[in-house]
DNA sequence: TATATTTTGTGAATGTGAACACAAGCACAA
DNA sequence: TTGTGCTTGTGTTCACATTCACAAAATATA
Protein backbone atom coordinates (compact mmCIF):
# COMPACT_ATOMS: atom_id res chain seq x y z
CA UNK A 1 0.00 0.00 0.00
CA UNK A 2 3.11 2.46 0.50
CA UNK A 3 2.78 3.95 -2.95
CA UNK A 4 -0.82 4.42 -3.77
CA UNK A 5 -1.71 8.05 -4.56
CA UNK A 6 -3.15 9.59 -1.00
CA UNK A 7 -6.39 10.07 -1.76
CA UNK A 8 -8.72 13.83 -0.95
CA UNK A 9 -10.53 12.90 2.03
CA UNK A 10 -7.35 11.42 3.86
CA UNK A 11 -5.42 14.96 2.91
CA UNK A 12 -8.41 17.42 4.31
CA UNK A 13 -7.62 14.25 7.60
CA UNK A 14 -4.03 15.23 7.42
CA UNK A 15 -4.67 18.57 9.29
CA UNK A 16 -6.94 17.37 12.11
CA UNK A 17 -3.84 14.77 12.80
CA UNK A 18 -1.70 17.20 12.94
CA UNK A 19 -3.44 19.30 15.03
CA UNK A 20 -4.03 16.68 17.61
CA UNK A 21 -0.57 15.61 17.55
CA UNK A 22 0.74 19.17 18.17
CA UNK A 23 -1.43 19.28 21.36
CA UNK A 24 -0.61 15.70 22.73
CA UNK A 25 2.95 16.10 22.09
CA UNK A 26 2.49 19.09 24.39
CA UNK A 27 1.62 17.03 27.18
CA UNK A 28 5.12 15.48 27.07
CA UNK A 29 3.97 12.10 25.15
CA UNK A 30 6.54 10.33 22.59
CA UNK A 31 4.19 8.16 21.10
CA UNK A 32 0.05 7.75 20.98
CA UNK A 33 -1.90 5.07 19.79
CA UNK A 34 -4.73 5.69 17.04
CA UNK A 35 -6.93 4.37 19.38
CA UNK A 36 -5.82 7.66 21.57
CA UNK A 37 -5.74 9.70 18.58
CA UNK A 38 -8.99 8.85 17.47
CA UNK A 39 -10.71 9.70 20.82
CA UNK A 40 -8.58 12.73 20.83
CA UNK A 41 -9.87 14.07 17.47
CA UNK A 42 -13.02 12.49 16.77
CA UNK A 43 -12.11 10.19 14.07
CA UNK A 44 -11.96 6.49 14.17
CA UNK A 45 -9.24 4.85 14.97
CA UNK A 46 -9.20 2.19 11.66
CA UNK A 47 -9.22 5.09 9.30
CA UNK A 48 -6.66 6.43 11.25
CA UNK A 49 -4.72 3.62 10.23
CA UNK A 50 -5.52 3.12 6.69
CA UNK A 51 -4.99 7.23 6.36
CA UNK A 52 -1.13 6.69 7.66
CA UNK A 53 -0.81 3.83 5.95
CA UNK A 54 -0.70 5.44 3.17
CA UNK A 55 2.70 7.20 3.56
CA UNK A 56 4.42 4.49 4.70
CA UNK A 57 5.52 3.04 8.33
CA UNK A 58 5.62 5.31 11.26
CA UNK A 59 4.00 2.81 13.80
CA UNK A 60 5.16 0.72 16.00
CA UNK A 61 3.08 -2.30 16.49
CA UNK A 62 2.27 -2.77 20.61
CA UNK A 63 3.42 0.72 20.70
CA UNK A 64 1.79 3.33 18.56
CA UNK A 65 2.91 5.83 16.69
CA UNK A 66 6.16 8.36 16.80
CA UNK A 67 4.74 11.62 17.12
CA UNK A 68 7.67 13.58 15.83
CA UNK A 69 7.82 11.51 13.08
CA UNK A 70 4.72 11.30 12.46
CA UNK A 71 3.83 15.39 12.66
CA UNK A 72 6.75 16.02 10.46
CA UNK A 73 6.34 13.83 7.67
CA UNK A 74 2.72 14.84 7.59
CA UNK A 75 4.02 18.65 7.53
CA UNK A 76 6.31 17.68 4.37
CA UNK A 77 3.03 16.31 2.85
CA UNK A 78 0.85 18.97 2.98
CA UNK A 79 4.00 21.11 2.61
CA UNK A 80 4.00 22.87 5.82
CA UNK A 81 7.38 21.85 6.43
CA UNK A 82 8.48 25.94 5.27
CA UNK A 83 6.73 28.56 6.15
CA UNK A 84 3.57 29.88 4.00
CA UNK A 85 2.75 33.14 3.23
CA UNK A 86 -0.88 34.07 2.83
CA UNK A 87 -2.36 37.76 1.82
CA UNK A 88 -5.16 38.89 3.33
CA UNK A 89 -8.31 40.85 0.85
CA UNK A 90 -10.54 42.51 2.72
CA UNK A 91 -9.96 43.67 6.04
CA UNK A 92 -13.78 44.04 7.43
CA UNK A 93 -15.06 42.49 10.36
CA UNK A 94 -14.07 39.11 8.99
CA UNK A 95 -11.29 39.97 7.52
CA UNK A 96 -10.12 41.34 10.90
CA UNK A 97 -10.91 38.05 13.02
CA UNK A 98 -9.01 36.08 10.13
CA UNK A 99 -6.07 38.44 10.97
CA UNK A 100 -5.66 38.42 14.54
CA UNK A 101 -6.89 34.56 14.58
CA UNK A 102 -4.44 32.42 16.46
CA UNK A 103 -4.41 29.11 14.89
CA UNK A 104 -2.56 29.52 11.57
CA UNK A 105 0.52 29.38 13.37
CA UNK A 106 1.08 25.98 14.41
CA UNK A 107 0.80 25.07 10.32
CA UNK A 108 3.55 27.25 9.54
CA UNK A 109 1.01 29.82 8.39
CA UNK A 110 1.95 33.36 8.10
CA UNK A 111 -0.70 36.12 7.16
CA UNK A 112 2.10 38.31 5.70
CA UNK A 113 -0.47 41.01 4.30
CA UNK A 114 -3.63 42.56 3.88
CA UNK A 115 -5.26 44.40 1.74
CA UNK A 116 -8.32 46.53 1.47
CA UNK A 117 -10.33 48.98 -0.66
CA UNK A 118 -11.24 51.57 1.53
CA UNK A 119 -8.39 54.81 2.01
CA UNK A 120 -9.17 54.83 5.76
CA UNK A 121 -8.04 51.71 6.33
CA UNK A 122 -4.92 52.05 4.20
CA UNK A 123 -1.94 52.32 6.79
CA UNK A 124 -3.44 51.59 9.51
CA UNK A 125 -1.77 48.39 11.57
CA UNK A 126 -3.05 44.91 12.63
CA UNK A 127 -0.80 42.67 14.47
CA UNK A 128 1.82 44.05 12.60
CA UNK A 129 0.59 43.86 9.11
CA UNK A 130 0.16 47.47 7.34
CA UNK A 131 -3.27 47.31 5.48
CA UNK A 132 -2.17 48.12 1.78
CA UNK A 133 -4.51 49.36 -1.11
CA UNK A 134 -5.87 46.88 -3.40
CA UNK A 135 -4.62 48.51 -6.30
CA UNK A 136 -0.55 47.07 -4.77
CA UNK A 137 -2.28 43.73 -5.41
CA UNK A 138 0.10 42.71 -8.41
CA UNK A 139 3.48 43.43 -5.53
CA UNK A 140 2.31 39.80 -4.96
CA UNK A 141 4.14 38.23 -7.35
CA UNK A 142 7.71 39.50 -6.76
CA UNK A 143 7.01 38.90 -3.15
CA UNK A 144 6.24 35.31 -3.63
CA UNK A 145 3.05 35.00 -1.85
CA UNK A 146 0.60 32.12 -3.47
CA UNK A 147 -1.85 32.22 -1.55
CA UNK A 148 -4.65 34.58 -0.80
CA UNK A 149 -7.86 34.79 1.34
CA UNK A 150 -10.42 36.43 -0.10
CA UNK A 151 -12.86 38.17 2.83
CA UNK A 152 -14.56 41.02 0.08
CA UNK A 153 -18.80 41.62 -0.34
CA UNK A 154 -19.74 38.86 -2.47
CA UNK A 155 -19.77 41.85 -5.97
CA UNK A 156 -16.42 42.06 -5.80
CA UNK A 157 -15.53 38.63 -5.30
CA UNK A 158 -14.83 37.90 -9.06
CA UNK A 159 -12.70 40.56 -9.70
CA UNK A 160 -10.79 40.37 -6.45
CA UNK A 161 -9.91 36.49 -7.52
CA UNK A 162 -8.81 37.82 -11.23
CA UNK A 163 -6.51 39.99 -9.89
CA UNK A 164 -4.99 37.46 -7.54
CA UNK A 165 -4.52 35.27 -10.37
CA UNK A 166 -2.77 37.94 -12.48
CA UNK A 167 -0.61 38.29 -9.58
CA UNK A 168 0.56 34.97 -9.43
CA UNK A 169 -1.66 33.31 -6.81
CA UNK A 170 -1.80 30.12 -6.99
CA UNK A 171 -4.49 29.04 -4.42
CA UNK A 172 -7.31 30.75 -2.49
CA UNK A 173 -9.57 30.28 -0.04
CA UNK A 174 -13.07 32.44 -0.46
CA UNK A 175 -14.88 33.45 2.38
CA UNK A 176 -16.86 35.47 -0.06
CA UNK A 177 -20.88 33.59 -0.59
CA UNK A 178 -20.43 33.16 -3.80
CA UNK A 179 -18.58 30.40 -6.98
CA UNK A 180 -15.75 32.07 -8.02
CA UNK A 181 -14.27 31.07 -11.90
CA UNK A 182 -10.25 30.78 -11.84
CA UNK A 183 -8.08 28.68 -14.70
CA UNK A 184 -7.94 25.18 -13.51
CA UNK A 185 -4.31 25.26 -12.26
CA UNK A 186 -5.39 27.63 -9.44
CA UNK A 187 -7.35 25.68 -6.59
CA UNK A 188 -9.89 27.18 -4.59
CA UNK A 189 -11.55 26.49 -1.39
CA UNK A 190 -14.92 28.38 -0.81
CA UNK A 191 -16.22 28.41 2.82
CA UNK A 192 -19.71 29.98 3.38
CA UNK A 193 -20.51 30.02 7.00
CA UNK A 194 -23.65 30.94 6.78
CA UNK A 195 -23.73 27.86 4.46
CA UNK A 196 -22.44 25.94 7.14
CA UNK A 197 -25.08 26.79 9.19
CA UNK A 198 -27.80 26.23 6.88
CA UNK A 199 -27.25 22.67 7.14
CA UNK A 200 -27.93 21.82 11.03
CA UNK A 201 -31.69 22.59 11.11
CA UNK A 202 -31.54 19.69 8.19
CA UNK A 203 -30.32 17.41 10.87
CA UNK A 204 -31.86 18.25 14.16
CA UNK A 205 -34.79 16.45 15.27
CA UNK A 206 -38.14 18.59 16.23
CA UNK A 207 -38.71 21.83 13.94
CA UNK B 1 -36.54 7.47 -7.54
CA UNK B 2 -38.58 9.71 -6.11
CA UNK B 3 -38.82 8.15 -2.89
CA UNK B 4 -35.37 7.44 -2.30
CA UNK B 5 -33.16 8.64 1.01
CA UNK B 6 -31.64 12.10 0.06
CA UNK B 7 -27.74 11.66 0.68
CA UNK B 8 -26.00 13.46 2.87
CA UNK B 9 -23.56 14.77 0.05
CA UNK B 10 -26.56 16.10 -1.80
CA UNK B 11 -27.90 17.65 1.77
CA UNK B 12 -24.65 19.78 1.69
CA UNK B 13 -25.10 21.08 -1.65
CA UNK B 14 -28.73 22.15 -1.15
CA UNK B 15 -27.78 26.09 0.26
CA UNK B 16 -25.35 25.68 -2.73
CA UNK B 17 -28.27 25.64 -4.97
CA UNK B 18 -30.45 27.50 -2.90
CA UNK B 19 -28.13 30.66 -2.76
CA UNK B 20 -27.93 30.58 -6.47
CA UNK B 21 -31.51 30.25 -6.85
CA UNK B 22 -32.00 33.22 -5.24
CA UNK B 23 -29.51 34.98 -7.13
CA UNK B 24 -30.99 34.79 -10.30
CA UNK B 25 -34.33 35.27 -9.49
CA UNK B 26 -33.47 38.62 -8.21
CA UNK B 27 -32.80 38.85 -11.77
CA UNK B 28 -36.06 38.77 -12.70
CA UNK B 29 -35.88 35.14 -13.86
CA UNK B 30 -38.55 32.39 -13.81
CA UNK B 31 -36.97 29.41 -14.64
CA UNK B 32 -33.77 28.17 -15.16
CA UNK B 33 -32.05 25.10 -16.55
CA UNK B 34 -29.39 22.88 -14.85
CA UNK B 35 -27.05 24.13 -17.30
CA UNK B 36 -27.30 27.80 -16.15
CA UNK B 37 -27.45 27.26 -12.98
CA UNK B 38 -24.29 24.85 -12.92
CA UNK B 39 -22.32 27.63 -14.71
CA UNK B 40 -23.48 29.77 -12.13
CA UNK B 41 -23.10 27.78 -8.78
CA UNK B 42 -19.64 26.02 -9.81
CA UNK B 43 -21.43 22.28 -10.16
CA UNK B 44 -22.01 19.87 -12.84
CA UNK B 45 -25.64 20.28 -14.58
CA UNK B 46 -25.73 16.46 -14.43
CA UNK B 47 -25.26 16.31 -10.55
CA UNK B 48 -27.79 18.99 -10.17
CA UNK B 49 -30.42 16.88 -12.02
CA UNK B 50 -29.13 13.81 -10.31
CA UNK B 51 -29.67 16.08 -6.78
CA UNK B 52 -33.11 17.31 -7.87
CA UNK B 53 -34.14 13.99 -7.92
CA UNK B 54 -34.11 12.68 -5.57
CA UNK B 55 -37.04 14.81 -4.29
CA UNK B 56 -39.61 14.99 -6.44
CA UNK B 57 -40.48 16.46 -10.15
CA UNK B 58 -39.48 20.10 -10.27
CA UNK B 59 -38.63 20.49 -14.04
CA UNK B 60 -40.23 21.20 -17.34
CA UNK B 61 -38.50 19.27 -19.87
CA UNK B 62 -37.45 21.65 -22.61
CA UNK B 63 -37.73 24.43 -20.02
CA UNK B 64 -35.59 24.19 -16.86
CA UNK B 65 -36.72 24.56 -13.25
CA UNK B 66 -39.27 26.86 -11.88
CA UNK B 67 -37.31 28.53 -9.50
CA UNK B 68 -40.08 30.01 -6.70
CA UNK B 69 -41.21 26.13 -6.62
CA UNK B 70 -38.18 25.06 -6.05
CA UNK B 71 -36.27 27.12 -3.67
CA UNK B 72 -39.71 26.59 -1.55
CA UNK B 73 -39.16 23.14 -1.96
CA UNK B 74 -35.04 23.21 -0.99
CA UNK B 75 -36.19 25.15 1.83
CA UNK B 76 -38.76 22.50 3.41
CA UNK B 77 -36.41 20.10 3.04
CA UNK B 78 -33.50 21.92 5.11
CA UNK B 79 -36.30 23.23 7.69
CA UNK B 80 -35.64 26.81 6.64
CA UNK B 81 -39.16 27.22 5.91
CA UNK B 82 -39.39 28.54 9.30
CA UNK B 83 -37.05 31.04 10.44
CA UNK B 84 -34.95 29.22 12.83
CA UNK B 85 -32.98 31.29 15.53
CA UNK B 86 -29.56 30.37 16.73
CA UNK B 87 -27.50 31.86 19.70
CA UNK B 88 -23.66 32.88 19.36
CA UNK B 89 -21.34 31.62 22.15
CA UNK B 90 -17.93 33.80 22.46
CA UNK B 91 -17.96 37.62 20.86
CA UNK B 92 -14.38 38.14 20.55
CA UNK B 93 -12.89 39.09 17.08
CA UNK B 94 -14.50 36.23 15.10
CA UNK B 95 -17.75 36.22 17.21
CA UNK B 96 -18.35 40.33 16.29
CA UNK B 97 -17.80 38.81 12.50
CA UNK B 98 -20.49 36.12 12.75
CA UNK B 99 -22.89 38.58 14.43
CA UNK B 100 -22.23 41.14 11.47
CA UNK B 101 -22.02 38.80 9.02
CA UNK B 102 -24.75 39.47 6.29
CA UNK B 103 -25.97 36.26 4.14
CA UNK B 104 -27.63 34.28 7.17
CA UNK B 105 -30.54 36.08 6.68
CA UNK B 106 -31.46 34.22 2.74
CA UNK B 107 -31.51 31.55 4.53
CA UNK B 108 -33.83 32.19 6.88
CA UNK B 109 -31.49 32.38 9.56
CA UNK B 110 -31.94 34.59 12.76
CA UNK B 111 -28.76 35.16 15.16
CA UNK B 112 -30.85 35.95 17.60
CA UNK B 113 -28.69 35.76 21.22
CA UNK B 114 -25.57 36.09 22.08
CA UNK B 115 -23.19 35.32 25.26
CA UNK B 116 -20.07 35.93 26.74
CA UNK B 117 -17.49 35.73 29.83
CA UNK B 118 -16.00 38.98 29.80
CA UNK B 119 -18.21 41.03 32.20
CA UNK B 120 -17.21 44.62 30.07
CA UNK B 121 -18.99 42.94 26.89
CA UNK B 122 -22.01 42.00 28.35
CA UNK B 123 -25.02 43.99 27.90
CA UNK B 124 -22.98 45.90 24.81
CA UNK B 125 -25.07 45.91 21.74
CA UNK B 126 -24.31 45.13 18.54
CA UNK B 127 -26.64 44.69 15.42
CA UNK B 128 -29.32 45.00 17.60
CA UNK B 129 -28.21 41.81 19.89
CA UNK B 130 -27.42 42.45 23.55
CA UNK B 131 -24.54 40.79 25.05
CA UNK B 132 -25.58 38.15 27.83
CA UNK B 133 -23.57 36.51 30.40
CA UNK B 134 -22.59 33.13 29.61
CA UNK B 135 -24.36 31.84 33.07
CA UNK B 136 -27.33 32.76 31.26
CA UNK B 137 -27.16 30.22 28.67
CA UNK B 138 -29.42 27.70 30.28
CA UNK B 139 -32.51 30.47 29.30
CA UNK B 140 -31.98 29.27 25.46
CA UNK B 141 -34.37 26.71 26.70
CA UNK B 142 -37.32 28.44 27.11
CA UNK B 143 -36.46 30.73 24.37
CA UNK B 144 -36.91 27.59 22.06
CA UNK B 145 -33.28 28.53 20.54
CA UNK B 146 -32.38 24.98 19.29
CA UNK B 147 -28.82 25.82 17.19
CA UNK B 148 -25.92 27.45 18.23
CA UNK B 149 -22.49 29.00 17.52
CA UNK B 150 -19.05 28.66 19.21
CA UNK B 151 -16.62 30.98 18.93
CA UNK B 152 -14.55 30.49 21.92
CA UNK B 153 -11.35 29.49 22.75
CA UNK B 154 -10.02 26.34 22.04
CA UNK B 155 -9.56 25.55 25.76
CA UNK B 156 -13.35 26.39 26.68
CA UNK B 157 -15.33 24.65 23.92
CA UNK B 158 -15.68 21.35 25.45
CA UNK B 159 -17.05 23.11 28.82
CA UNK B 160 -19.09 25.90 26.47
CA UNK B 161 -20.74 22.97 24.68
CA UNK B 162 -21.74 20.80 27.31
CA UNK B 163 -23.54 23.88 28.68
CA UNK B 164 -25.28 24.28 25.31
CA UNK B 165 -25.96 20.52 25.88
CA UNK B 166 -27.61 21.17 28.68
CA UNK B 167 -29.57 23.67 27.68
CA UNK B 168 -31.70 21.72 25.02
CA UNK B 169 -28.99 22.78 22.21
CA UNK B 170 -29.56 20.41 19.15
CA UNK B 171 -27.22 21.49 16.55
CA UNK B 172 -23.96 23.13 17.23
CA UNK B 173 -21.31 24.75 14.65
CA UNK B 174 -18.15 25.15 16.26
CA UNK B 175 -15.31 27.17 15.42
CA UNK B 176 -13.09 26.21 17.85
CA UNK B 177 -10.04 24.38 16.55
CA UNK B 178 -10.52 21.02 18.00
CA UNK B 179 -13.09 18.06 18.58
CA UNK B 180 -15.77 18.52 20.70
CA UNK B 181 -17.71 15.23 22.63
CA UNK B 182 -21.16 15.28 22.79
CA UNK B 183 -24.34 12.94 22.69
CA UNK B 184 -25.13 11.17 19.84
CA UNK B 185 -28.40 13.19 18.92
CA UNK B 186 -26.44 16.37 18.96
CA UNK B 187 -25.32 17.33 15.44
CA UNK B 188 -21.64 19.17 15.91
CA UNK B 189 -20.01 20.54 12.29
CA UNK B 190 -16.27 21.96 12.73
CA UNK B 191 -14.92 24.61 11.40
CA UNK B 192 -11.36 25.72 11.24
CA UNK B 193 -10.44 28.08 8.92
CA UNK B 194 -6.83 27.78 9.67
CA UNK B 195 -7.80 24.19 8.88
CA UNK B 196 -8.65 25.02 5.29
CA UNK B 197 -5.75 27.43 4.28
CA UNK B 198 -3.86 24.45 5.23
CA UNK B 199 -4.86 22.61 2.61
CA UNK B 200 -4.09 24.56 -0.49
CA UNK B 201 -0.02 24.40 -0.11
CA UNK B 202 -0.68 20.63 -0.94
CA UNK B 203 -2.52 21.72 -3.92
CA UNK B 204 -0.76 24.82 -4.91
CA UNK B 205 2.45 23.48 -7.38
CA UNK B 206 5.84 24.91 -6.51
CA UNK B 207 6.74 24.85 -3.42
C1' DT C 1 -50.45 17.60 -37.27
C1' DA C 2 -45.66 16.61 -37.87
C1' DT C 3 -40.96 17.70 -36.90
C1' DA C 4 -37.08 19.76 -34.73
C1' DT C 5 -35.19 21.37 -30.52
C1' DT C 6 -34.46 21.64 -25.90
C1' DT C 7 -33.97 19.90 -21.37
C1' DT C 8 -35.31 16.85 -17.78
C1' DG C 9 -35.21 12.35 -15.30
C1' DT C 10 -32.97 8.13 -14.36
C1' DG C 11 -30.89 3.29 -14.92
C1' DA C 12 -26.38 1.60 -15.27
C1' DA C 13 -21.44 1.88 -14.94
C1' DT C 14 -17.74 3.56 -12.75
C1' DG C 15 -15.07 5.42 -9.07
C1' DT C 16 -14.01 6.30 -4.31
C1' DG C 17 -13.92 6.01 0.44
C1' DA C 18 -15.46 3.78 4.94
C1' DA C 19 -15.74 -0.21 7.77
C1' DC C 20 -14.09 -4.41 9.20
C1' DA C 21 -11.45 -8.34 10.68
C1' DC C 22 -7.39 -10.44 11.33
C1' DA C 23 -2.58 -11.71 10.45
C1' DA C 24 1.94 -9.86 11.32
C1' DG C 25 5.06 -7.62 14.33
C1' DC C 26 6.95 -5.65 18.54
C1' DA C 27 7.84 -5.28 23.66
C1' DC C 28 8.20 -7.16 27.82
C1' DA C 29 8.33 -10.65 31.30
C1' DA C 30 9.21 -15.15 32.96
C1' DT D 1 13.81 -18.57 24.39
C1' DT D 2 9.06 -18.81 24.66
C1' DG D 3 4.68 -16.89 25.64
C1' DT D 4 1.39 -13.11 26.32
C1' DG D 5 -0.67 -8.87 25.39
C1' DC D 6 -1.04 -5.03 22.64
C1' DT D 7 -1.13 -2.33 18.30
C1' DT D 8 -0.21 -1.71 13.61
C1' DG D 9 -0.87 -2.63 8.60
C1' DT D 10 -3.75 -4.17 4.96
C1' DG D 11 -6.80 -7.24 1.93
C1' DT D 12 -11.56 -7.49 1.48
C1' DT D 13 -16.19 -6.17 1.63
C1' DC D 14 -19.60 -2.99 1.52
C1' DA D 15 -21.84 1.44 0.98
C1' DC D 16 -22.14 5.59 -1.15
C1' DA D 17 -21.36 9.16 -4.64
C1' DT D 18 -20.21 10.63 -9.31
C1' DT D 19 -20.44 10.27 -14.13
C1' DC D 20 -22.49 9.03 -18.25
C1' DA D 21 -25.74 8.22 -21.87
C1' DC D 22 -30.11 8.21 -23.54
C1' DA D 23 -35.16 7.83 -23.51
C1' DA D 24 -39.12 10.62 -22.32
C1' DA D 25 -41.47 14.84 -22.34
C1' DA D 26 -42.46 19.52 -23.24
C1' DT D 27 -42.19 23.43 -26.32
C1' DA D 28 -41.63 25.90 -30.58
C1' DT D 29 -42.12 26.05 -35.51
C1' DA D 30 -43.94 25.26 -39.79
Amino acid sequence: MRYKRIPDETIRRLPIYLRGLLFTSEQGRQSISSQKLADFVGVNPWQIRKDFSYFGDFGTRGVGYNIEKLSKQIKRILKLDVVQKAALVGVGNLGSAILTHPGFGIYGLDIAAAFDVNPKKVGRKIENITIENVSKLWTLKKRKIKHAIIAVPRQVAQETANALVKAGVKGILNFSPCHIAVPQKVKVITIDIAMDLACLPYYTPGS
